[in-house]
DNA sequence: GTCAAATGGTAGTGTTGCTACAAAGCTTGG
DNA sequence: CCAAGCTTTGTAGCAACACTACCATTTGAC
């Protein structure tokens, strides 16, 4: 990574949370052009000063004065930052889904929330926390994903990454089945709790059962919680609540890439000669489960589909 | 949705593939700016006409005529467009996972892969195609999700979300028990076949084994394919190929998000009351997985735990 | 070698973002 | 309630920047 690219590494909040933030402290005028802002950024988004100014019913100077409050280094910053905003989409906190939307309004929007959520975990996720995760994951000589629910897929998807983890990794669906298991863990083992709320109760006594076999326990969560004081490191991967029904639930998706993350980590320092079998591996797999275009179908009880 | 935010509907192609594709059939100067773009594109974004010339060799003009060349609206426009491009951060393809990147590093390269995935996608999926899996998702009197690997992740995920499809959902992770299925499953089913390849031999299988008994088959795939041949409709999520180990598969997450498209999209045509029951659900189920913070844990055996 | 077309640079212009300064409005102390 | 002082907003001027019309150079073909 390039200083260049390091220097513009993101900060923690969208240029719309920071002007909504910023409103209520903003001066009669300034919040003006910030009302205007917020109420089409799309719009807002193409303006040019006089017509920022113009539309808030402001001078120019003013848009000025507001573009610094909000932290921007004049106007054409601000531009820049409400466009790379705006690349994202809007989260449906800011356009929310009506009954009215066709398919592809609905797929735009759910799109775009799903990537501002995601946006928003990768500038609040712990780096340090990460580094650590996979220390403790490389030192381990199993794994024990737990979790229900929508945090159950993660720990599925987790397990199904072992060949990159390079130890044997478990996620067992039932609760009895994941309790037994962390009891019989201990210091070589890792227990990986996965739970948005940090609050889910199963996980918490499957975390704590672990800990207390002497399990090193990482939590995967959404925001501070009883399972993230529990365990020895905590992960936690921001995402917007999901309030609504209409609202999917992108807690799953940030986990999936904080996973994604551990998992290449752990593999990238296990060496050349541990990469070269993932590598055969997956070669291999690409060759077995792609059907050659035009052949003829092969069926049920054919060599070759054991299951 | 209003008519601003409609207008910029983003292309299907973001704006460093645009110059990528363009460079052959530049000019000399000018694939000098585009070299120069390409090389360090977060530099290139705080460029200011003058310093772009001097950093490629090249004069102003050239500058702007680069500007035209790739569909930019002058100057402004182009930086504008880099830095919405780059707001979604570079994919692996342009900022490659070394050995010696630290965690912070690796978090962010695949955070911004993933995202450009997902804009990608976003990009891509045909409307059409999502409003007729909508309709035939409506139509079905229960619904079979079949896949292997990552996309059974899917098929897993798909079959949880149950409650906003509104009709009985299955997602048998083995392949003789899908096969099964497609076989008693009949014109009032929905076959719902996932491969991001769209080769997978045993999904093909039971695709065709699904048709044959007259149900309607959607297929999730991540191109053009046998299956999406196959397929009574086709949804296409288009994402980055994984070339390299190192390179996390986001043809998962691209999928996920698709489900969230159809289920919501499901669950808001089906009507209030439908909607209130799932409420419902949602707020009786949150009560349940929260433990309250501070109180003692449970144990097993406990009521309230049943599984 | 010469002509013509394509390519790249020079110089000038108009717009736009920005800043110094002045007027209006508001708050506070007497 | 009035006045002094400060905060807030607008006016006018300036500098920089993006953009354009025009000219020079190069390149390729006959």
């Amino acid at each position: 990574m390039n200083p260049a690219e390091l220097a513009q590494r993101a900060p923690s909040e969208t240029l719309l949370e920071r002007i909504t933030r910023s409103m209520p402290t903003m001066r009669k005028s300034e919040r003006k052009v910030g009302e205007v802002v917020l109420a089409a950024p799309g719009r807002a988004m193409n303006f040019t000063m006089a017509e920022c100014a113009e539309a808030a019913g402001v001078s120019e100077p003013t848009v000025m004065r507001f573009c610094s409050s909000i932290g921007c280094d004049g106007f054409q910053d601000f531009r820049i930052q409400l466009a790379q905003t705006m690349a994202l989409g809007l989260p449906v906190t800011h356009s929310a889904i009506t009954a009215d939307d066709t398919a592809g309004d609905l797929a735009e929007k759910i799109f775009n929330h799903t990537i501002s959520s995601l946006d928003r975990a990768r500038r609040n996720l712990d780096q340090d926390s990460v580094e650590r995760a996979i220390q403790a994951l490389l030192a381990a000589e199993s794994v024990l994903f737990v979790g229900f629910g929508a945090s159950g897929i993660i720990a599925q998807d987790a397990q199904q990454k072992f060949p990159l983890f390079g130890v044997p990794c478990d996620a067992p669906a039932d609760f009895h089945q994941q309790f037994i298991a962390a009891s019989v863990s201990g210091p070589r083992t890792v227990t990986f709790a996965i739970s948005n709320t940090g609050h889910t109760a199963e996980t918490l006594t499957v975390a704590r059962e672990a800990k207390s076999a002497g399990s090193t326990v990482i939590a995967l969560v959404g925001s501070d919680s009883p399972l993230a004081d529990l365990a020895d490191i905590a992960l936690k991967a921001v995402t917007f609540e999901d309030t609504d029904i209409y609202t999917p639930s992108t807690s799953r998706l940030a986990g999936l890439v904080v996973i994604d993350i551990l998992a290449t980590g752990v593999a990238m320092r296990r060496g050349p000669e541990h990469q070269e079998k993932i590598r055969r591996m997956k070669s291999r797999l690409a060759t077995m489960r792609h059907e050659v275009p035009g052949a003829p179908a092969r069926r049920v009880g054919e060599a070759g589909e054991g299951e």
